[in-house]
DNA sequence: TACAGTTGAACTGTACTACAGTTGGTCGGC
DNA sequence: GCCGACCAACTGTAGTACAGTTCAACTGTA
């Protein structure tokens, strides 16, 4: 602890903020799944130059929730029946590589904490359900004791938080919990064949009821 | 097959193929690790405007080969200790995955290919063991059946490829054959825990060779 | 000689303008 | 109702400008 922590100058640039906080906008639905960001449109509305936010879309690409389409700019990724699918299978595969490891006994507890985040979000705010839900899952992949895929399965979720929020996915709480306990049990107690076939059994159901609610 | 195949206008922007031009020369050497892509110079020398030569470098971004720093640009990635042994720690991870699983037929194939392109490489074209090294592991990988694990390795592929290249490793091809042999011979023969190991012995050697290299 | 401070050139980040080419819709003709 | 021409909006790219930052060379000082 130093004398002047906390005191930071800026150490970002203008586009980076942008997009941030186009980011930000996005996952709360300002945009929704296969609109276009148009460049002036936004450039104008927050007084930046059209170059500026063509950089800040640029950046938002690096992290998924847009692509760009040659001549028509950048595009809101929109869930598919396929995507959905390889999002899934991969959050498979990493859980389940997690799942065959042993956990130390601080990761153990980290599962553990994220368990009851997601069971007090349930009760207290339901809002914060699919966040702690994430948490959870990610908890399991840091099982594997890789920054590198850490952090792949974090962009995996934050692709996936984008397709729940704008599927509106209304699973019961109950449900969720459920799903969650079972696995954290199977964990806790040492068997891995079990932990193995929830996460499979659960990504399996998770699919199934985004595919219908994909289908309206 | 249609008549007009073939025919194809040119579907992409200049900003991607500048991207294009400049990975290139970036894995071929043109730009050394920690090295600064100056935008000015660039764009004179291509002929563009600075605009699209930043864009060109944000699609790079990408693929992970250069990261911005603010206020110096674009700098091409640099090796260290720490980035060496969380690549190689992601790769075991997954491909440790990959082989607990049961290869079909065509997955099988693909590897023992994968094998042999490597031994011909090593007598007939050294200066792609590199490459032909990387495919074996990428067709490991495939066994995974996912496509976002199979992106996600490839994108681990390219920046190992130039760490390896600008550390000039130079390994005697009789080693590289051999481990690779070794794992090719667990997977055949369904021996999943010797496989794992063959991986990570394998890895730990690759380590080691290349911390040292960097040591100088 | 070593070191701190100053200075200036080179470069990035951002804004603004301009224009050719593409896209997507609209409108009139059939 | 379908087709093609036309038009408006938008992207991709070029080019210019300038404030702020970085970095290395230079200068003065102990």
């Amino acid at each position: 602890m130093s004398a002047l922590d906390g005191l930071e100058v800026r150490r970002t640039t203008t586009a980076q903020q942008l997009a941030d906080g186009l980011s930000e906008r996005i996952m709360a639905g300002a945009f929704g799944p296969g609109d276009r960001l148009r460049e002036s449109a936004i450039a104008a509305e927050l007084g930046v130059a059209r170059n500026t936010i063509r950089e800040a879309v640029r950046i938002l690409e690096l992290t998924g929730l847009v692509r760009y389409e040659v001549n028509r700019g950048a595009v809101v990724i929109a869930p598919t029946a396929e995507k959905i699918e390889a999002l899934y299978t991969a959050r498979e595969r990493l859980e389940t590589a997690a799942l065959v490891r042993t956990p130390r006994p601080e990761q153990l507890a980290a599962i553990t904490e994220a368990f009851d985040a997601l069971c007090d979000a349930a009760t207290n705010d339901p809002s914060a359900i699919v966040d702690r839900d994430l948490a959870f899952h990610q908890a399991i992949v840091a099982l594997l004791d890789s920054t590198r895929l850490d952090e792949f399965f974090a962009s995996l979720t934050q692709e996936l938080r984008f397709y729940l929020t704008v599927l509106a996915k209304d699973e019961t709480a109950d449900e969720v919990i459920a799903e969650h306990r079972a696995i954290l049990d199977a964990v806790r107690l040492g068997d891995r064949d079990r932990a193995v076939a929830e996460i499979h059994a659960h990504v399996e159901v998770s699919v199934e009821r985004l595919k219908a609610v994909l289908k309206n």
